[in-house]
This record gives C-alpha cells, structure tokens and sequence, in this order.
DNA sequence: GCACTTTACTTGAAAGTTCAACTAAATGAC
DNA sequence: GTCATTTAGTTGAACTTTCAAGTAAAGTGC
C-alpha cells in the first residue's frame, strides 16, 4: 500500500522544515552583507573563486555557468559587468568557435584573495561555529541525501 | 587566550558548507518551480499564507514585510502586483492614518487554498522524507542555534 | 502649541534576473 | 556535401529587487 502524505505538516516536521528556511535566509542575508564591503555578491564571489582555482585561471563560460550555478544568460550579464570592473575579460575559444573563455585578469585575483579570508571567516563565525563535528557530518550526510533525491527526481522527470 | 581561526576550511568543515549551499538552492529552485504551476513565487506564497492565517485575513504593511522577511519596499511593490492579480487590496488604517492594510480577497484565498497541498507536498517529497526523526530534531536544533546566533551579532553590531 | 524626530509607507530610478529570440558554429544523418 | 539539429553564447525586453528620496502622520520634549 502506498504511503499517503497527510495534507499538513506535523509540529516536528513543521520545526524542521521553518527553522531550516528562515535561519537559511537569514544567514545568506547576512553572508551577502559580509562581502559587500568587498563589492561582491555571493554569486559573484563565486564566479570568482572558481576562476581563481581552475588551470590558467579561465573557465568556458558553459562550464562556468554549471559549476556557479547560474543560468547562461546570468552569468553572460554578470561578466559584463565584471569585465566592465576589470576583474575578468571574455576570450575568443580557438578549439570551438562558438565558445568563450572568462579569464580572470590579475585584478580579479587580487580582489578575492582579499575576500577570501574575510569570507571564510563570515562563514565560519556566522555558521560553521554553530555546529559541532558530529552536526557537521550529519548535516553533510542530510543534504547529500536532499541533493541525491532531487537530482533522482530530476531525471525522472526527464524521462 | 583567543581562538584563531585557520584561513581555509578543514575538510570537514568544507563538505558540511558545500553539502548545505549546494542542496539549498537546487532545493529552493525545485520548490519555486513547484509552484510556478500556480503563478506563485515562494516570497508570493509566504505573503499569502500568512495572510490566509492572519485574523480577518489582514496584516499591516510593515509586520507582512517583516514576518514575510521582505523588506518594505519590496512587499509594497509586489503588494501592488498582486493587487493587479486580484489577490490582496490595501485599506487605509483608521487607527494610525499612516498605515495601510494588505488584506487577502477571497480571490488570493481560493488561489493559495489550491496552491498549499502541492506546496507541502513539495517539501515533504523534496526536504522532509529525505530526514528520518531524528534528522529532524537536529537539523531544528542547528538552524535555531545558527538564527540565534544571528540575532546576537546583528543586536551587538547596533550596540 | 511648536519644532524635532521617528515611523509607516510609497515611489522612481538603477541594478539585477529571467525569458524568449537570435547568431553562429559544430555535429549528425544520409 | 547538404540539410536538420544541437550546442555555445549573447542580446533586449520584461519583470523583480534594491536603493535613496519623498510624503504624511505620530510621537516627544519643553
């Protein structure tokens, strides 16, 4: 027999579920806050931080906009604006013609590792620090766990 | 003596952090493109919701802004969407002639009495089901200890 | 009462994001 | 090789959100 979902939440799951998007947005909030003395988003920041750590410091702007988890169109108006700012620049792709490289220029280095500590510690003050090593891997397995499900559920869709 | 944070991540530290953004925003995707069967973004449901559930299913504009986490610009902005949709109307406050109700139309009642199973439904097949009980338990105990930690460095900041 | 500050809310413009349409090159079928 | 399809990326318009400024009413000090 196939399990029913009751129509409402129970008082356990409704905590679960309520402090997990509140205190979520709360923390991006404020996460956000913490890099605007850098001038950065946290989209931003992420764009180029993975610059910063792939070979040659360039990313094909396809892969990019996977890995930062951003739409093309996103990240295409995004490095617009960066390049405007001279933290990166677009660079013809000789392999496949219709393709671009987001090179980060030395500038755009520069800019996050002077972020990058401050970030981390954002991170850690605001979030790591509230857990300890046993929450830590269970919160690791739990959203593993959220990622695996709604990947699954992606394909099937698919299908 | 001071506790020094290390400049980078541990491992550990590392999977929990990614494990958590990574999921949460596929998640919040997943759960918005849910909705958007419905026409509703996630921030347009909460508004709705806790309208449905306010006495005489009316809130003045600034505790809706602030119990629906929207700033006040941006829910007087979407208030005036969504008075287009015919879902909410404002009505002068007698009591304090600065203010304004949002009150929900039986119009934005029938739209979010239809739109809340499915939404359930939503966090409970994408977010719920992937924790057994005790996930539950600790991820509300994490999240609680991460928004009140929140709280007391936003209250020392204004101090 | 009168000035001063604060509170409630709105507004318009700027900045950011999404969406659909578009160009151009690569790939695949035959 | 040629036609259709897919892939890579950009663009402009529509929409959303933020930001700074504005209006009007309350509250406060004296």
């Amino acid at each position: 027999m196939a399990k029913v979902s009751p129509k409402w939440l129970t008082p356990k799951e409704m905590r679960a579920w309520r402090s997990y998007i509140i205190a979520s947005r709360r923390l991006l909030e404020a996460l956000d806050q913490d890099l605007s003395g850098h001038d950065l988003s946290m989209a931003d920041y992420e764009v180029l931080a993975q610059l910063s750590e792939a070979p040659g410091r360039r990313i094909r702007m396809s892969d990019l906009a996977e890995i930062a988890m951003l739409s093309k169109s996103r990240l295409s108006h995004r490095i617009t604006v960066m390049e405007k700012a001279g933290w990166v620049r677009r660079e013809a792709c000789k392999e496949d013609r219709r393709g671009a490289w987001a090179v980060m220029t030395e500038k755009g280095l520069k800019a996050i590792v002077k972020a990058a500590p401050d970030h981390v510690d954002s991170v850690r003050t605001r979030f790591l620090d509230r857990l300890d090593g046993e929450d830590q891997i269970n919160l690791a397995d739990v959203f593993e766990e959220v990622l695996a499900g709604l990947r699954s559920e992606f394909k099937s869709e698919k299908e």
